[in-house]
DNA sequence: CTGTCATTTCAAAATAGTATAAAATACCGG
DNA sequence: CCGGTATTTTATACTATTTTGAAATGACAG
C-alpha cells in the first residue's frame, strides 16, 4: 500500500520540433529517427500501383472472378452462369480487373475469353495461400 | 495458299443450359464441370474479410501509414509529422485501419499509440516483400 | 441480308468513400 | 479548477465507385 494507484509517469523527449513519449523517441533513433523512418516509405509510384491493386480486389465479385480464373481461361457466358452477375454489371467489374493489368482477355469468334495475367496470377496465388492459412481462413479440419 | 484466310471455326459444345466454346467445355470438365468450379470459390465469409483488407491497403495514406508502423509502433503525433496528414483526416484513416484489425492502439497518457496487430503485420510484409519483387517495384540495380 | 447471340458501352441514379473544419473528449501539469 | 496538448467525433460537402437498364457492336448461322 505505498499508493498503487498512482499511474505510471509519461516521459517526453523532444525529437526534432516534436515533444513525444520516450519510448517512442528512443526506438525513433535507433532506426535512423524521423528522417530514417521517412526514407523508408515507398515510392509514390509504387505505393500508386499498390493502391490500384487492392483496389482492384476490394470487391467480392471481382474477388470471385479472380478465383474462377486463377483455375483457368473463361468466357463470360461462363463467368456469368457461375457468379450470377447480369451481363453489364460483369462486364464492367471485368473492365477494372483488365484495366488493372490482373486479367487479359482474348476473342474466339463470338465469345471473349477472359484468363489471368502472369502477374494477376502470381498475386492471386499468393494471396489466396496466405488468406486460407490465416485466422478464420477454413481453419477447420476435416475429419 | 489453300484458303489461308478463312478464320479457324468455333466448335461449340452444351454444358448445363449453356453453349459454350469447346475448348473451354473441355478443360472445364477436367475440373468438375460448372458445380466443380463453383466449388472451388472461397465461402462468402472469407471473401468478405478479403474485400475488407484490401479495401483498408486500398488508399495511399494509409499504406504509408502501415509502413510506418511495420517498422515499430508510432504515435499519432509522429505519423503526423511523417506523412503531413491533417489531424482528423488521420484518425479517420486510423480508424479504418482498426476497424479492419490491421492495427490496435494502446494509450499512454495523453498520446496514443497504434501498432501493427500481428494479422497485420504478416499481412504487410508479405505484401511489401513482393510488391518490390514486382516489374516495376525498384527492379533497377545500381550500378 | 437478316435474325440472334455474346458482350460491351453509355448515361442516369444510387451508394460508398474521403476531405474539411468546428466541436468534443481526455489527459496532463500546475 | 484551469489552460494546454493530443486525439477523436460529428456534421457536411465533395468525389469516386457501383448499379441499372437500354441501346450499340460485332460475330455467326441460315
Amino acid at each position: 500500500m505505498t499508493g498503487q494507484s498512482v499511474p505510471p509517469r509519461i516521459l517526453r523527449k523532444n525529437v526534432g520540433d516534436l515533444s513525444i513519449p520516450q519510448e517512442i523517441a528512443e526506438s525513433l533513433c535507433s532506426c535512423g529517427g524521423l528522417d530514417g523512418l521517412a526514407s523508408r516509405l515507398p515510392p509514390d509510384e509504387l505505393l500508386g500501383q499498390m493502391r490500384d491493386w487492392y483496389q482492384a480486389c476490394a470487391d467480392t465479385m471481382r474477388l470471385k472472378i479472380l478465383c474462377l480464373l486463377v483455375v483457368h481461361p473463361l468466357c463470360v457466358c461462363v463467368i456469368k452462369a457461375l457468379t450470377g452477375i447480369a451481363d453489364s454489371k460483369l462486364s464492367y467489374h471485368l473492365g477494372i480487373l483488365k484495366k488493372n493489368g490482373l486479367v487479359g482477355r482474348e476473342q474466339q469468334g463470338n465469345y471473349i475469353i477472359y484468363h489471368l495475367t502472369p502477374a494477376g496470377r502470381t498475386f492471386l496465388e499468393q494471396e489466396l495461400e496466405r488468406c486460407v492459412a490465416l485466422p478464420g481462413g477454413e481453419g477447420a479440419e476435416p475429419g
